[in-house]
DNA sequence: AGCACGCCGACT
DNA sequence: GTCGGCGTGCTC
């Protein structure tokens, strides 16, 4: 029997992800017409359920008829070759399975939305439409209208019938059988495309197209035009430049040719248009920069971190701030591309719009692709099909770049390893993209290289375990000193009546200092908003948010109240709500009074704020950075945007405010988070050998042991301790948590539900692997009551089967009567 | 996730 | 008597 005979006589079928959370793989039937083409990672489309329409992903393909129930049609095949490799389907069930979500919402993520079809619901006359009389006035009207159009959408006839809800509408005139309701289903993404001129074949040959010339002597506007062309396009001198004309926008842009002429010498067949498919990152292409050259630590760090390579898998490069780690990637990173593998370097979001993309882009030119959230749909789309093309060798992404269809990585290189914002929360899956990089890493043979000048505990962890391998820079570039940390008293100065609001006498003494030397300064406080909260004096009344436990936050320029958890404003009471009293007075300070308490000290002074309420759009973010950078900003007021990756010369001063709120949050990761967060907001200090670097932290608890650590850059101290603590009281990295918080309007039953689910699982896993439940931090979010459980198992554990226990009792829970509504967010390695 | 089928209250 | 509430279960 040959290929051909088999596929004629046995129906294939494909088992699909859809996207949507089922737990599991639906089966479809394979049409005859597809027999032996269909591709596993191909898109097909499928109707799941009585109406809907989606963009489902091959998973499987086989010949075994399902025997409970008889399959469906695939509808469409999308994709000829596959668009997700198999390697990123193993990492979608490999993530799927370890983070405990549905296989469907990893898909979800995973693709950019352009790839995903978008089916739409439209209404159209229907043909066999028998009771016109049946119709009123109203509804004659309507039905016309959507013959005359052919088919409409629900918005649009929402719009055309000026009803808010058309449903009632819809249904009415499909029991009246006049119309009927399709999906429609298109894809999203829509290549771009440039209209371009040249000229016909006939005229292409020079020596008609030298007695073309003659001819149009007499009709100088069409000549003009023709000359115009050749000036981009030398057809005379070579015809073959002409296959690829010249965009219609050339001619346009001169104001001096005339459309209509270009037009007639279209109609008459001299020119002709065609349409070309171009990409959208054009490159605009800027000055190439070379390979920098290394400095003698630097060129050790590359060598030892290609020799731990040759022995382990992945190496934790810790280098202090300011050391130069990224020359370090760019050589091993071309080291990579040379040896005909992918690379993927991955940064935190903020870091990704600043500085280092630009350079890399300089240097690795047109095999660079960028991944990022900021853009656009389209756009991420060309990422990942020039990824499949090869058109990309290297990609630099954010979070969700570990999902592009990579096939052949030598490198990933994860910048800042220890940052939290790897770890995507809401929605699921919450995966971590560092831990999964490692995953794909197994996968595809590639090395993982972790950098940050404040490794996580974990990874440090690791590397002392011999895991992976250590190769440390603790010298700043080109000699530069680490900056001097210094701490400033508050509780003194406030007894000594030092304080100027929150300014102590001695901060503003050096900011003084600084604005005369023309230096710059940064300011960091990790809160955003005017003040923090609202409080009356006579009755200790505080502005709280409606639907969540957490204070309002007051926003000056809105004249707001806002809650930074749900998003919900208010506007600024004139008068207590409680008892009517007039002294409401603000407590605590954000950025916002920062700023504007600063710009009354130094009205000269040209300050910038940078948190998320200044940089809302694109463009903002970038432009506050170019300022900074070339001088026109004193001073720089920010949240932890400031403390990331960015890379300024004439930084001397860094402020560091409230530093005792981040120390003293009640988390075991506190410590840890302040470590990291301080040393790298120190870090932006004094980065250049001619300007040396000076702190300030203003604290009311100057004998804090993790601040000891920070002045003296003391890394390793700092982890000795951390690490301790963490084994004494059985933390990551010695256990692995899995986080189960229950949700629901009444708190009983929130809590009722997470201590039956605690009782149950105590029972199979044993107490000491169980704690709570108890109320989180913020005990209500959106209304919605919130109860912790955390699952504690040793490193040393196989969860599989205590994951499959736990989703078992979580449905339990979910499903039983008196819990009506709970719902239950599983949320594995939470950071 | 959506959407159907299915069993109990306020309306013509 | 009916319209409609949303409560449970299924979707290849």
């Amino acid at each position: 029997m040959n290929q051909l005979d088999f596929q004629e006589e046995v129906t294939q079928f494909a088992d699909v992800i859809l996207p949507i959370p089922v737990p599991r793989l639906f089966t479809y039937r394979v049409p005859r017409e597809f027999a032996g083409q269909i591709q596993i990672g191909a898109r097909v489309i499928v109707q799941f359920g009585k109406t809907k329409i989606v963009t489902a992903l091959v998973a499987r393909v086989h010949t075994q008829p399902p025997k409970q129930y008889q399959a469906k049609y695939i509808l469409e095949v999308l994709d000829e070759t596959p668009l997700v490799t198999r390697w990123q389907l193993e990492l979608f069930s490999w993530i799927s399975e370890y983070y405990m979500c549905h296989i469907g919402e990893v898909m979800n993520v995973a693709l950019p939305s352009g790839l995903k079809i978008s089916s739409q619901s439209k209404v159209q006359y229907n043909p066999d439409f028998e009771h016109p009389d049946l119709l009123t006035a109203r509804e004659k009207e309507i039905v016309e209208e959507i013959k005359a159009k052919q088919s409409l959408t629900y918005d649009e006839l929402a719009r055309f019938a000026d009803v808010k809800n058309v449903y009632h509408l819809i249904k009415s005139l499909i029991g009246k059988r006049a119309i009927i309701v399709f999906e429609e289903v298109r894809e999203k993404y829509s290549p771009k495309v440039v209209r371009k001129i040249r000229l016909t074949s006939f005229y292409a040959d020079p020596e008609n197209l030298k007695a073309l010339i003659g001819q149009l002597e007499k009709s100088p506007k069409q000549l003009d035009i023709l000359l115009e062309y050749l000036r981009y396009v030398p057809a005379l001198r070579d015809p073959e430049k002409n296959t690829e004309g010249t965009p219609k926008s050339t001619f346009s842009r001169n104001d001096e040719l005339s459309d209509s002429s270009l037009e007639t010498l279209l109609k008459k067949g001299i020119f002709e248009s065609f349409d070309v498919v171009v990409s959208r990152f054009a490159e605009d292409t800027g000055t190439i920069a070379t390979m920098p050259t290394l400095s003698e630590p630097q060129q050790r760090a590359v060598q030892e971190v290609t020799q731990a390579f040759q022995e382990k898998d992945t190496v934790l490069l810790h280098g202090v701030t300011g050391a130069g780690k990224t020359e370090v990637y760019i050589h091993l990173i071309e080291q990579a591309l040379e040896s005909g593998s992918q690379v993927l370097y991955l940064l935190p979001e903020i870091a990704l719009t600043t500085q280092i993309v630009i350079r890399l882009k300089k240097i690795f030119g047109e095999r660079v692709g960028i991944y990022h959230s900021k853009f656009s749909d389209n756009e991420r789309v060309e990422v990942w099909k020039g990824v499949l093309s090869g058109r990309f060798q290297f990609v630099i992404g954010v979070r969700s770049a570990i999902f592009l269809p990579f096939d052949s990585l030598g490198l990933i290189i994860v910048d800042e390893e220890h940052e939290a914002s790897y770890k995507q929360y809401d929605p699921a899956p919450r995966y971590h993209a560092r831990d999964s990089a490692l995953v794909i890493a197994r996968m595809q043979g590639a090395k993982v290289l972790l950098g940050s000048a404040t490794p996580s505990i974990e990874s440090f962890y690791h590397a002392q375990q011999g895991r992976y391998g250590l190769v440390q820079l603790k010298e700043r570039f080109g000699n530069a000193a680490l900056p001097a940390i210094e701490l400033i008293d508050i509780r003194q100065a406030r007894k000594n009546r030092e304080m100027k609001g929150d300014f102590s006498g001695e901060l503003l003494r050096q900011l003084e200092q600084n604005l005369e030397k023309k230096e710059q300064t940064i300011l960091f406080q990790n809160r955003r908003g005017y003040s923090p909260y609202l409080t009356c004096d006579d009755c200790s009344w505080i502005s709280k948010c409606d639907n969540c436990d957490v204070s309002l936050t007051y926003h000056q320029r809105d004249g707001e109240l806002r809650c930074h958890y749900c998003g919900h404003k208010e506007h600024l009471p004139r008068t207590c709500p409680a008892c009517g009293s007039t002294k409401i007075r603000t407590q605590g300070f954000g950025t916002e009074k920062l700023e504007e308490d600063l710009q009354l000290h130094f009205p000269a002074a040209r300050i910038q704020r940078m948190d998320l309420d200044t940089t809302r759009s694109k463009t903002a973010f970038q432009q506050m950075i170019t300022d900074f950078e070339q001088g026109e900003t004193d001073m720089l007021v920010g949240t932890q945007m400031v403390s990331k990756g960015l890379d300024f010369d004439k930084v001397s001063l860094v402020a560091i405010f409230d530093a005792d709120r981040m120390i003293n949050f009640p988390d075991f990761r506190s410590t840890e988070r302040s470590f990291q967060l301080l040393t790298q907001v120190s870090g932006r200090a004094g980065r250049r050998k001619e300007r040396a670097g000076r702190v300030l932290i203003q604290t009311n608890n100057t004998q804090h042991p993790i601040l000891a650590k920070i002045i003296h850059n003391d890394y390793e101290g700092f982890y000795a301790e951390e690490i301790e603590e963490r084994q004494a009281y059985g933390y990551p990295p010695f256990t692995r948590i899995i986080r189960l918080t229950t949700r629901h309007l009444e708190q009983q039953t929130a809590q009722a539900a997470a201590q039956k689910l605690a009782t149950l699982l105590l029972q199979k896993v044993g107490t000491d692997r169980v704690k709570g439940p108890e109320s989180p931090l913020v005990e209500r979010i959106r209304n919605q009551f919130l109860f912790d459980v955390l699952l504690k198992f040793e490193r040393n554990l196989n969860l599989k089967a205590i994951k499959e226990f736990v989703k078992e009792t979580i449905e339990e829970v979910v499903t039983t009567k008196e819990f009506k509504g709970i719902s239950i967010v599983i949320d594995v390695d939470p950071v």
